[in-house]
DNA sequence: AAACCACGCAACCGCAGAGTA
DNA sequence: CTACTCTGCGGTTGCGTGGTT
């Protein structure tokens, strides 16, 4: 037998028709979001609780966004998946009206083949690599003391001398609230927002003097504002 | 025209954690 | 404390569709 809409079971399964969906909007207008292994019961709807949620947040749920994700959007899903990683609910949660699937889907449809992963043999090496280099931003941050505020009025009163490469200020609200870095291992490449865009770059080999390494890279860089903080 | 292929997206599954009896 | 249920998450699957041969 098929693997959708057979009947065989208790529960349907498969694609949602119109009527279904019809039922459990009715459902939650009266009863709400939750409690979702009543809806069966409730509204008639042979559905388990289960795929009933996701039809909802998925699909019906009328705060949706609908469309195509936007290059702003896509920018945001990028540097947040730097962060996070494949933490689809939590990078959903900065792009109001997406959903985790969704973005889950655009990553892989448009970014997965991109990032190949690294050979083992190397990946040890990748590893410390990474960790040093986290390190040594985090004490970056901590010894700079960036004062957010200061720069977000920057940011204001600077309007036009501020350059197209540094990050928007709603991106950085997110880094900071985040309290986070920039800044990735990806399988063999890091993953930076040098300029404010997406970059993955090779991993370097691990220099045997690594404290010869020059770790320039910063959220941005201050000096394109010309003035003095 | 039809067979094949590639890909996007909706929906599934298993698992884990929180809540409750 | 234990067992069970519910919810949410991330990975995976496979249908549907549009393009190509």
């Amino acid at each position: 037998m098929g693997r959708w809409g057979i009947i065989e079971e208790e529960w349907r399964k498969g694609p949602w028709t119109v009527e279904e969906d019809k039922l459990l909007i009715e459902y939650v207008n009266l009863h709400g979001e939750g409690r979702w292994n009543s809806v069966a019961r409730l509204a008639g709807l042979k559905r388990n609780g289960k795929s009933c949620r996701l039809r909802w947040v998925n699909y019906l749920r009328p705060d949706l966004k609908r469309g195509q994700i936007t290059p702003y959007e896509e920018r945001i899903i990028l540097e947040l998946h730097a962060i996070w990683g494949n933490r689809w609910s939590t990078i959903a949660r900065s792009l109001p009206g997406r959903t985790d699937n969704e973005i889950k889907n655009y990553w892989r449809t448009n970014f997965k083949k991109k990032f190949k992963k690294s050979s083992t043999e190397n990946s040890e090496k990748t590893k410390v690599h990474f960790l040093k280099r986290k390190q040594f931003q985090q004490q970056q941050l901590l010894n700079s003391q960036i004062d957010m505020k200061k720069i977000m009025s920057l940011f204001e009163e600077n309007e036009n001398k501020v350059p197209s490469h540094v990050p928007k200020q709603e991106d950085m609200t997110i880094l900071y609230q985040n309290n986070t870095f920039h800044e990735q291992e990806q399988g063999g490449f890091f993953y930076s927002m040098i300029n404010g865009y997406a970059n993955y770059v090779p991993v370097p080999e691990a220099s045997s003097n690594d404290e010869d390494i020059m770790w320039d890279i910063g959220l941005w860089n201050l000096d394109d504002f010309n003035v003095n903080l």
